[in-house]
DNA sequence: CACAGGTCTCTTTTT
DNA sequence: GAGACCTGTG
């Protein structure tokens, strides 16, 4: 009896066929990660393969690591020399070797989504482009697509001509790409892109990597991209061991370029492959798998697949709705208490997942009012946070201030009176030299348009930069940051201000030091820029330790590839989940992602799965009225405990009673801050827009009040959400507020004057 | 140049 | 409800 004999025939089977092209159809909990360690360790053991020709890409850099230790089980030696990363890791190690030859510098630095939205403004400036009409978020969105679809600047070019539209985000996307490249920058989607030119243009550097990875296996690969694929394509196409694991039901990152027909065409691209499907989930129990597989059944145009399992029916799915979102925060809260109370699961068994990041926000507060230990995922990443950013910024300037952003972020961070008009002169000189905005800097006194007293301010700034750069081989990356707090009094002026705010950066600024610590010794060499390089590819997921007991809150998305014996999925309302974009869109695959999104949330689960709702929740500062999320109720009856409530509440029970509302929104979410003048929710809408009175009225003028055209109870049509049935008017000081039961947008309020209703 | 105060926009989702 | 952005004042 050896390891094997406890996999499965189908796992089994993926295992053995350690030649040729293989895909992996592996359903939410079919052991797809066991048979990926199981497989590499017999082309260590049995198969006599050096560890050295195995690839494993995986999606997070901590699903590397379990990979790496799970290896490390089985095998017991070998595993440190198997290439074991994400993409974009890889990406950054083919490219610090050999990104020269594509005529950039081996030290580029990576950059972020914010400072890809910098150096968008600073393009969109240099071409006129008004920000207000098109925005920069967008035109990354279409460089974005562009690469990853390995479409270049010329090529986007090209293909624009007659297309005005099209022309103008060639220039900007060249323009862009002028940039980074000045600044001897990457961003995330350029990692894959000039890699994959590298090995194309240089058949010697592909072959190089070809002869080493020979047994190549992809997890997650739902969710590539046509750059990332050709990436695999490249690499596997002398060898053509390449093993791709994946499920098209949880493919989910559409939005991010994921392109679906990697899997589902696999078959076309590689017509020998053997395929292979694990469809026996050893997950979750019956009643769980069941009502994921009545969601999923909704979509057309999936590979054809039921999970099955051998145990028992197990718990209902819980499916609870509530009047408000609070409601739904304290019910979470008191259900986790519960349970750990009984001793059924602890903290660290349960888990909330959501559709968007702010509504962790009301669980956190009712966590915090429980003493729930909680730790949630995601939000702002760790190293977006300012006071990360400004620190970090004072690293890469050290390291090599090449980075132009860097410098010009932290060259006033504290405040050495060196404002926007200098920092212009700095850069027009730096511009007709050719030069970097720090070398400008460094020359300040040389700057015709600056003054003495301004090029004075520059020097210490200079100096300091240029001593510690001298200290660098002589002292450890921690002596290093604890300078550049000391001088530049970041923590004090924090420590000043006194704010929980300024408290909570501070903790932030010490976590960014204990893991400057753990880095240096857990590195063989730490070096300052390998360290910048770690940290740019960190998600925040990442930082997520097993064993741990708190309740872990995070995205649907980000839960992808975990498991807790005991799960809620907040938030199952139309509306949020399947999310208003999507459901306003002429795209009907959009709800599909949803759905495919809703799969991986009940598939998290393996013994209690609970759903909430809730009927009334503030988004943006909007009260939002929601109908139940149509995934609920693509779920048998006989699968669920708990009511779900009817589409139109609101015909039995019609918002009347709106004070009623309010007074829930009105309760504090806990004792302890001191905002007691914080409107209640339902009062800050008025405010904010009754009060504000900024856009023309569409009637009266003036402070009269005019007549509406349309009365309670009348049919009116809204240019975005259709037609529905006005329930009430209500004089909202110069303004009416109507509320309107729209047919396929749930209940809506607005302001008269903006809504422009009409009668139908 | 710094700061305070007001306004506007916005979100899905993330490596 | 937060953050980015703009404007006016000292």
């Amino acid at each position: 009896m050896d390891k094997y004999d406890l996999l499965n025939a189908q796992q089994q089977e993926a295992v053995f066929q350690t030649e040729g092209p293989v895909l992996v159809l592996a359903g939410a909990g079919s052991g797809k990660t066991r048979v990926l360690t199981h497989r590499t360790a017999y082309l260590i053991e049995e198969k006599g393969v050096n560890p050295y020709h195995i690839m494993a890409i995986t999606f997070t850099n901590k699903a590397a690591a379990e990979m790496r230790e799970r290896i490390d089980d089985l095998v017991g030696f070998g595993s440190e020399s198997i290439w074991v990363s994400t993409f974009h890791s890889s990406c950054v190690r083919i490219l610090r070797r050999y990104i020269d030859r594509l005529g950039y510098d081996n030290r580029f630095t990576i950059y972020d989504a914010d400072d890809q939205k910098t150096v968008m403004k600073e393009v969109c400036k240099r071409l006129q482009i008004d920000t207000k009409k098109t925005k920069e978020r967008a035109l990354l969105n279409v460089i974005s697509s562009a690469k990853n679809e390995l479409i270049s600047p010329e090529e986007f070019t090209l293909r624009a001509a007659g297309d005005y539209a099209k022309q103008k985000q060639a220039q900007v996307y060249r323009e862009y790409q002028q940039t980074l490249k000045k600044n001897n920058a990457l961003d995330f989607d350029d990692l894959i892109m000039k890699c994959v030119e590298l090995f194309k243009n240089d058949p010697e550097v592909l072959d190089s990597y070809q002869e080493r990875l020979r047994y190549i296996m992809v997890d997650e690969y739902q969710d590539t991209n046509t750059a990332q694929f050709e990436l695999v394509r490249l690499l596997a196409s002398k060898y053509r061991n390449l093993c791709v694991v994946g499920d098209d039901d949880q493919s989910i990152y559409k939005f991010r370029g994921a392109n679906i027909h990697n899997i589902l065409n696999f078959e076309q691209y590689f017509p020998d492959a053997k395929v292979i499907k694990l469809e026996e989930n050893y997950r979750s129990t019956q009643n769980i798998l069941d009502a994921a597989n009545a969601v999923i059944r909704n979509n057309v145009g999936r590979k054809a697949k039921a999970l099955w399992t051998q145990q028992d029916a197990g718990d209902k799915i819980e499916c609870k709705d509530f009047d408000t979102a609070y409601d739904e925060a304290e019910y979470i809260a008191h259900s986790i208490n519960s349970f750990v109370r009984k001793g059924v699961f602890s903290y660290g068994d349960s888990a909330v997942l959501y559709r968007t990041n702010a509504q962790s926000r009301l669980l956190e507060e009712r966590f915090v009012r429980e003493n729930i230990p909680y730790k949630i995922v995601g939000g702002v990443n760790f190293y977006a946070r300012k006071e990360i950013k400004d620190l970090l910024s004072y690293l890469k300037t050290i390291d090599n201030a090449q980075d132009d952003l860097a410098v010009k972020r932290i060259i006033n961070v504290p405040k050495r009176g060196i404002g926007a008009t200098t920092i212009t002169k700095v850069q027009d000189y730096a511009d007709e030299n050719g030069m970097s905005f720090y070398a400008a800097l460094k020359q300040a006194e040389d700057i015709p348009k600056l003054s003495k007293a301004t090029a004075a301010k520059i020097r210490p700034f200079v100096t300091f930069i240029q001593t510690l750069r001298s200290k660098l081989p002589y002292i450890s990356l921690e002596q290093l940051m604890d300078e550049i707090i000391e001088d530049t009094g970041y923590v004090a002026e924090l420590d000043a201000e006194g704010t929980d705010e300024a408290r909570a950066r501070i903790e932030n600024i010490d976590e960014l030091i204990s893991k400057i610590v753990a880095y240096e010794e857990n590195e063989e060499h730490p070096m300052l820029s390998g360290f910048l390089e770690e940290v740019a590819l960190i998600a925040d997921i990442d930082n997520l330790e097993e064993g741990s007991d708190y309740v872990v809150l995070m995205t649907l998305h980000s839960a992808k590839g975990l498991e807790f014996p005991n799960v809620y999925l907040a938030g199952m309302e139309d509306g949020l989940f399947p999310s208003y974009m999507t459901i306003t869109s002429d795209d009907p695959t959009e709800v599909e992602e949803e759905r495919r999104l809703c799969y991986v949330g009940i598939t998290r689960a393996r013994e209690h799965l609970t759903l909430t709702s809730a009927r009334v929740r503030m988004t943006r500062g909007e009260t939002q009225y929601h109908k139940v999320s149509r995934f609920v109720k693509e779920i048998p009856k006989s699968l669920l405990q708990g009511q779900v409530r009817e589409d139109r509440p609101r015909k039995e029970e019609p918002i009347k009673d709106l004070g009623a509302v309010k007074q829930n929104f009105a309760r504090k979410p806990y004792g302890s801050t001191a905002g007691t003048s914080k409107p209640a929710g339902g009062m800050s809408y008025f405010q904010s827009y009754g009060l504000g009175q900024k856009k023309p009225q569409q009637f009266g003028g003036g402070t009269n009040l005019g007549k509406l055209a349309y009365a309670e109870g009348d049919r009116v049509r809204h240019g975005k959400f259709g037609e529905g049935i006005v329930r009430q008017i209500v004089s909202g000081g110069r303004d009416y507020e109507v509320t309107v039961d729209f047919d396929d947008f749930g209940t809506k309020k607005m302001f008269a004057s903006f809504a422009k209703l009409q009668k139908v």
